[in-house]
RNA sequence: GGCCCAGUGGCGCAGUUGGUUAGCGCGUCGCCCUGUCACGGCGAAGGUCGCGGGUUCGAGUCCCGUCUGGGUCGCCA
């Protein structure tokens, strides 16, 4: 149908003769010669019409209409070649058009230059990929695939599909939810991730499993969260975390260098959990600068300042933040206020070293006196504090330390830091709606093996006992997980029992996965990057929706095709939607019926 | 679920203190144009100002409610 893809035509090719085909991207009409800007996904290339009949049929063309056009490859008069484009140099004198189909007028320019919102584009998303920018992006993601799998196929690596229909994962988020017509009332759940089979398959003795899985989770959405979301998914029998880190930073590191330009150094550094909260208030603390928080607990141990009598204070400088009016420290107040906290206090440092701000005047002499050395400020310098409880006030100055960074532009934005966040607690409280304590739950997962300090004592301190996990931040995004996994029986029944399930509940969730680890479920453990953040991080993309092809809004909706959209009366019945669930089956390990999400 | 922002021809936006016929750019349609490249010129069409209610002599503008989208907190291995 072509000879040369048009983006490919350079002045070498001058004095071929070539039929091309692709989208009308632009008419430039001057009557008696037209030009016309013929792209398809190699690029564009000019074609030239001239009077006569030829001028004639390309004066009825419009915008994306498609054509093949057979014509000359000629290089362009001196003085009209154009450096900005890659074909500039070249032009195709056309002989032959045919019309291949036509364009009713667009929604919006198919154009670089002009802004168009996210709303209608996503509604006309195949108009919308025809644009340079997303149709990168969609490129750049397949190149990403290909990447990911040439590293894992090179370490024998088997790529395996798991169910998208099957029963709910331990994650903890909102299921989606499928009915299913052969059992009137059962429901399937959509996978949260493909965890449990892939732990399966370290049983099945697959020993290196990988997946470039499709996850889903109702719940809210963000920016950097969809309801349907991908993981390149991976787990591996006989090995330690350090075997599993390496691997995550083979795979991290040649997505860098192929798709970024970027080789990251390695080994990637690794913080502790309990660091990176004291350190940066986060567990994914983004390094591309510094700005660490201070704690100050011990240094207002005796302080009269009732504001500071609290079991944790801590501090974070804001470089040159002292000349700020007093209306914009208000700013910061409702910042924190917006955020759950009382407020942010905060300190100034005059350029003659003297402190001033409301809260200056509460603290001592001695307090006044070393409080700039103890946070590290200098003169014009503001210093913002937080007090109350450790995990809290860590959030609000962690978050304060990124705000601060923004704003006085300390963010690189062509800078990579990555790191490691290891030793993770294995458990955190669970609190009713009165603040008290009711129990535990899984940071993780509740397969997440502790680590070799704590795996035989964690019952002793749950909430200091830590596991075996780790995430890979990068910028501050966490953009993978995982952890080594629990494959000893009686260490996983611990778990369970602090975590209050009961073999009644075990067996209903769990039960074919715990039966399976009755048959020699060897040392395993895995990593699950998060693809679609990954993708676009590497494409500089502000949105997940960016580097999807077809993505939902943030109500979980497709304004491309309108799903969700109603049923008929008839596929509710088919479905059995409204069933009552059959009386449980006896012989399975696991009942079959799903109870309601929680 | 809470909070913030936005919604005005196909697209992007302006619209003063509430006051005549709601403007601008791009696009669309027609005509003209032989070297443009985000071509240019002339002309034309195209609007329930998201929706519902209220205040008012009068509402795009003020008030209440609601829907949609974006952001954020909660939530989310």
């Amino acid at each position: 149908m072509r000879t040369h893809p048009c983006g490919t035509l350079r002045a070498e090719h001058a004095g071929q003769s070539v039929t091309l085909a692709g989208w009308v991207a632009r008419r430039r009409d001057h009557g008696g010669v037209i030009f016309i800007d013929l792209r398809d996904a190699s690029g564009a290339a000019q074609v030239v019409f001239r009077e006569g009949e030829m001028a004639e049929r390309a004066h009825r063309l419009r915008s994306e209409f498609v054509v093949q056009v057979t014509g000359q490859v000629a290089r362009r008069p001196a003085g009209n070649e154009n450096p900005d484009l890659a074909t500039g140099e070249i032009e195709v004198t056309a002989l032959e058009i045919d019309v291949l189909s036509e364009s009713a007028p667009l929604p919006f320019p198919i154009d670089e230059h002009t802004e168009v919102g996210e709303e209608v584009r996503l509604k006309y998303r195949y108009l919308d990929l025809r644009r340079p920018g997303p149709a990168a992006a969609l490129r750049l993601r397949s190149e990403a695939n290909r990447i990911a799998r040439a590293v894992l196929h090179e370490r024998d690596f088997v790529e395996v599909e798991t169910p998208t229909l099957t029963r709910s994962t331990p994650e903890g988020a909102r299921d989606f939810l499928v009915p299913a017509r052969l059992r009137p009332g059962s429901w399937y759940a959509l996978p949260q991730s493909p965890q449990l089979f892939k732990q399966l398959l370290m049983v099945a003795g697959t020993e290196r499993y990988y997946q470039i899985a499709r996850c889903y989770r109702d719940e809210d959405f963000r920016a950097d969260r969809q309801p349907e979301f991908t993981q390149l998914d991976i787990e591996m029998s006989f090995v330690d975390q350090d075997d599993v880190i390496e691997l995550g930073e083979a795979v991290t590191a040649a997505l860098w260098r192929e798709l970024a330009g970027y080789e990251i150094p390695l080994p990637i550094p690794r913080i502790t959990y309990a660091e990176a909260m004291a350190r940066y208030g986060t567990d994914k603390p983004d390094l591309r600068f510094g700005l660490e928080l201070t704690e100050l607990t011990d240094y207002f141990a005796d302080t009269s300042f009732r504001v500071f009598q609290a079991p944790y204070v801590g501090a974070v400088v804001m470089p040159g933040g002292a000349d700020q009016p007093r209306r914009q420290f208000d700013a910061w107040q409702e910042w924190a206020r917006q955020r759950g906290a009382r407020g942010l206090a905060y300190v100034t440092i005059s350029a003659g070293g003297e402190l001033g701000g409301p809260v200056a005047k509460n603290l001592s002499d001695a307090e006044r006196d070393g409080l700039a050395k103890a946070v590290g400020a200098n003169p014009g310098d503001a210093i913002f504090f937080a007090a109350g409880h450790p995990s809290d006030a860590r959030v609000l100055l962690g978050a304060a330390r990124v705000e601060i960074a923004r704003r006085i532009g300390l963010v690189d934005e062509d800078a990579w830091a990555f790191v490691w966040v290891v030793d993770a607690p294995m458990f955190e409280r669970v609190r009713d709606d009165k603040g008290a304590d009711v129990g535990w739950t899984a940071v993780h997962h509740p397969f997440t093996a502790p680590n070799d300090e704590w795996i035989d004592r964690f019952e002793q301190a749950p909430d200091q006992a830590l596991a075996h996990a780790y995430d890979i931040v990068a910028n501050g995004h966490e953009i993978g997980g995982g952890s080594i996994r629990i494959h000893r029986s009686d260490v996983q029944q611990r778990v369970f029992e602090l975590l209050g399930m009961d073999e009644v509940q075990q067996r209903e969730k769990f039960g074919f996965l715990l039966e399976a680890f009755q048959h020699g479920p060897p040392p395993h453990g895995g990593i699950a990057f998060g693809w679609d953040r990954i993708c676009m991080l590497l494409t500089g993309a502000d949105s997940l929706r960016d580097v999807i092809a077809f993505p939902k809004t943030g109500g979980g909706f497709d304004p491309l095709t309108q799903a969700p959209a109603p049923i008929t009366a008839e596929q509710r019945k088919e479905a059995g939607v409204d069933a009552q669930p059959a009386k449980p089956a006896t012989d399975s390990p696991a009942a079959p019926a799903v109870t309601a999400p929680q």
